[in-house]
DNA sequence: TCAAAATAGGTCAAAAACGGTCAAAATACC
DNA sequence: GGTATTTTGACCGTTTTTGACCTATTTTGA
């Protein structure tokens, strides 16, 4: 790879995730840290990007309501989103829902190639379109406020003609009486039909979504396949997890 | 092989994948590094392509970046975008198309209230989304490259539901012997349809796509209601222009 | 607060690429 | 066929890029 073209590289994946650190960019490109260092530090002098420690930030920063939403728990999410992410290989396709954790997970799909993902989520569309030789088809609908994500008749007419290797479903509310619950008819809705148009699926809970209720019951699931979190749940959990999940992944809190 | 069909070649190489560095073209072509890099040289020189250390990247990509094209003609895509919202009032329902132009126009449709915004254009949805009451619902369908734009039969298919007030289409090309135009069969049909599905049409064209002509023919319309633009179009435009549109709007521009 | 870990920044040497010159080869022209 | 011109490949010194190493600084977690 030309030196320029990694460069243009690097502002791309700057431009996509709004930063990127010398580790990332180490791991993806196979160049050593100092000329990453190197490079930043140029492209820094000509305006193109901010460095920081550790990495370097998007110049013109326009990511809309990000910061805000992320801030609650965002090291689990992430914790979460890295491990779910290896569940998925180059070249699979995905369905990929609207949420906070799905959205981090995203961040690591960046690294595959070749993916094809349905999502109802503008900012995950956004993320991966374009990359790598990704397909990103969005389901149509009305954009929720402010989050970007899309529920509704529209969204499910359209999923109705595909059906995926994987469907990555984000866990609003789960306690041990009520399984699944969400918060609207729609969102319950779209995540069943979600999740019955794959071949594998995949949920994604942060410890903070147990024990919890919301007021639709999401039903017609005797067992899942797999359910990744951030931190080991408590007994009564456990169980209810334990009968209706074949596999638990539970990602051990690190640094990201 | 002759020296004009080697630098032919390599051109054809980039123009393909973009980029290619000396080395590469060493190993494919039985000349040495020199011969390649005096090649290079001279077509840079004619402004072919881009010399840079270890290779060359091309001049001009075939569809430029949406960032360079976005600053393309800055100026006069926000008076088209600023006369064009003047159109739009409060509550109404419109369609909006993909594109640069459209997408300007939606900053100034930030200050309407009540909206409903049917778009294909991802962009253009994040901003209008959860603003002022405003309802936005997204055509589903795969997104294209880097700037969030979707076609296709899943965008046509929702668009059929629907119909609007006000329709809001990017011209890519227009000229007086083929008329609109555009640069994909996907794009010339969602467009024609948005046009189908409105009581009032209005086009947006900065003047750099005058006298243009893309691919696809957008057929089907004798007559259109509105087109806006931000400079005076020459004669034979002019009459072009007469015959199909109702009526035209010139946003005067701020520099000369 | 302190210590360990990660990162930054500088120097240096190796590797790669550049640019110029020159002679050999190919081509064009008479 | 002979000569002039262009193209090509080789050589070599110079420049740029890169990776390794070392130390200073910052960040992180206890």
């Amino acid at each position: 790879m030309l030196a320029e073209q990694r460069r243009t590289l690097i502002l791309e994946i700057i431009n996509r995730k709004g930063s990127v650190s010398i580790t990332e960019l180490h791991q993806r490109l196979e160049v050593s840290r100092e000329t990453l260092r190197r490079d930043i530090t140029r492209l820094s002098e000509e305006g193109r990007l901010n460095k920081i420690h550790g990495g370097a930030l998007s110049s013109s920063s326009l990511e809309p309501a990000f910061t805000e939403r992320m801030s609650q728990n965002i090291e689990g999410k992430r914790a979460i989103g890295r491990l779910a992410a290896q569940l998925i290989p180059d070249g699979m396709s995905v369905i990929l829902d609207s949420g906070t954790t799905t959205l981090c997970m995203a961040d690591f799909l960046m690294e595959r190639r070749g993916l094809t993902v349905y999502t109802n989520d503008l900012q995950i569309a956004a993320k991966l379109a374009g990359l790598n030789e990704n397909r990103v088809l969005i389901l149509g609908g009305e954009v929720q406020g402010a989050d970007g994500a899309i529920f509704g008749h529209d969204a499910s007419q359209m999923l109705e003609n595909y059906f995926a290797d994987f469907a990555v479903v984000g866990i609003s509310a789960f306690s041990p009486e009520r399984g699944l619950t969400d918060y609207s008819r729609e969102a319950a809705e779209l995540r069943s039909q979600m999740l019955n148009h794959a071949r594998v699926n995949i949920l994604l809970a942060d410890h903070t979504k147990f024990e919890r209720q919301a007021p639709v019951n999401i039903s017609g699931f005797e067992h899942l396949d797999n359910l990744v979190t951030d931190l080991k749940p408590g007994p009564g959990m456990a169980k209810a997890i334990k009968n209706m999940f074949r596999k638990v992944h539970v990602a051990g809190k690190s640094r990201g």
